[in-house]
DNA sequence: TTGAAAGCGCTAACAT
DNA sequence: ATGTTAGCGCTTTCAA
């Protein structure tokens, strides 16, 4: 690049001294409107732009912030990315990305040190590594700011978004109900995904709700894979007394679940409900498309960005226990109908 | 954070001057054995962590490379990250994303903009971005350090890496007509994506070699969704005469096909052969599972992202011409077998 | 092989 | 409302 225009070349221009320059592009007050308009018309003029790395030398901080995730889910991954990044963008700070897959303890001593490098101001945890003790407190401890998005539990200790899982798979399992549906039977999703337990605390909850007894045979246990919907239907869909609705955990594995009703002659809805939770592209490329629990993970994201900003430009005092939640909804698609036999 | 543990702590620690700390974290020659030794032990002691801000600022470099990407596959996106990232890490960077869908002008001020506030050294483009004529000469006309991932050019102006797209297709379809199809069907790609028109190339080539007339009515254009792949293959397989195999140019349409291959009661492989392109993870979610050509993304791009780093940090000249290819390998699944007739 | 001094281009703290 | 002065914590340059 050729030789930098640095503030003094602009205040040089201006004919001000380079902390009104400094005034001017950070818009603090205390500038005249005319002192202002001078400023800006240099700086149109010289193209300045300023230094990141002067301006996080001298003020101390990253202006970044640092997406942790071990999720091998592209697409959740890519909606987090694109939620955290659109709030980055309105307070022009960066995003580095940080998968992990190595062990807690060594992956908290990575991304501490990294900090510690002053490579980034806080760091924001996704599903499951935001339900990790090891390294939450590992987090905790160095005093890194961090913001959650949807950790498992209810009283987290960083400042955290969630949405209702339990209460939007309670509410989807009434919707079966209200089609007349009463042997539903529940694929629940990887015990490590605290957020995603609740769904079976949603739905046992509507069941007992309705007055229906648990049935143990139609509980399957899954770990969210597309593989663990087939092992599960495979289960379910040789049982004598067959459900008339699977509820999925999960999109995945009810994509699991339809390819084995194919595969035993179910046509789908007509002889099977089927609905499953997180509206994934897949959703609506099966055939029938899938009736589903849309999660606003776009908006947890931009929200948990916006908190961990707040929180490392001091804007905003650090509570650990605020949790934000954003209600996720029912969508309805083909793959539910009211039981043939109703 | 508690107060920062600085280079002069360090220095002072081990009793020597600044620049010898200096020239051991940044592993420089000049120091002799026992000196490093000293310098080692007190760094080890004040666990010092040089500030990126200062070493940025003092060498003019970011040490931060971008990757700018508008592509809707969150999956190949995922694998491009791993892949940059593995370099990145390798060499101390840290990455910034930007996913872009703003119009190529404005997306080449933006860009530029950020590279002239010293936020990143250089940028990594992936399709079809890197096929985008704005963008890519606004970068070279701003003298933006840059490499491309899968130009579909043959000529591009920034070093790149590509797979052989012509090739692999080529070897596929000879694949099927080993197996002895004849009537083969090809589903095109999206004609914005070059390297994927590539593919096209790649089995007219192998048929015309094979001695087999193209019939056009075989020739089906998509534009790499799934929805296409549908109406694709509802054409095709209602054609008096079908095909006993057909090659999509993208894992997602051969879904489609699939799909739509169901509804027709045709049996794949048995009546039916079909292959992709890609190995999306979708590839081993079907059924039956999908043949397909797997495309070394992630070397690929861990190779650009080297090729970069070799570039801004000097080590390299700078070789506009540079064009690594990186093969492509066949994967055979379930989907493929000797047609019926034959 | 080692060190001293002079920046890099900003912001913070304190005048005025 | 505006300016002055010191850094921020490194690397670079040049000297020893």
């Amino acid at each position: 690049m050729s030789d930098r225009v640095t503030i003094e070349d602009v205040a040089a221009l201006a004919r001000v001294s380079i902390k009104t320059v400094s005034r001017v592009i950070n818009d603090e007050p205390n500038v005249s409107a005319a002192t202002r308009d001078k400023v800006e018309k240099a700086i149109g003029r010289l193209k300045f732009r300023p230094s990141r790395a002067a301006k996080s030398l001298a003020s101390r901080k990253a202006f970044t912030i640092s997406l942790l995730y071990d999720n091998p889910c592209a697409h959740y991954v890519a909606n987090v990315q694109t939620g955290v990044l659109s709030a980055c963008e309105k307070h022009g700070y960066d995003l580095i990305v940080h998968p992990r897959s190595s062990p807690g303890y060594e992956l908290a001593r990575e991304v501490i040190s990294l900090y510690h490098q002053a490579r980034f101001d806080g760091v924001i945890l996704t599903p499951p590594l935001c339900d990790n003790a090891t390294i939450v407190t590992a987090l905790a401890d160095e005093g890194v700011p961090t913001t959650l998005i949807a950790p498992g539990t209810a009283a987290p200790i960083f400042p955290s978004v969630v949405t209702n899982d339990e209460g939007s798979s309670f509410e989807m399992t009434n919707h079966l109900l209200s089609l007349g549906h009463r042997r539903i039977a529940f694929i629940s999703g990887h015990p490590a995904h605290l957020a995603v337990q609740q769904r079976t605390a949603g739905f046992l909850r509507a069941m007992t709700e309705a007055g229906i007894a648990i049935e143990p045979e139609l509980i399957a246990t899954g770990f969210n894979s597309f593989t663990c919907g087939i092992e599960a239907a495979e289960k379910l869909l040789s049982l004598p007394n067959k459900p008339t609705a699977i509820f999925a955990a999960n999109d995945e594995m009810a994509a699991g679940v339809l390819t084995i009703a194919h595969d035993h002659h179910l046509s789908v809805p007509r002889d099977l409900s089927l609905v499953g939770f997180d509206d994934i592209p897949l959703a609506t490329q099966l055939w029938p498309t899938l009736t589903t629990v849309g999660q606003p993970i776009k908006e947890m994201a931009s929200r948990a960005t916006e908190i961990l900003m707040e929180i490392v430009s001091g804007r905003e005092p650090h509570d650990a226990s605020r949790v934000e939640k954003i209600a996720a909804k029912l969508i309805h698609r083909q793959s539910t109908a009211v039981p043939l036999s109703s």
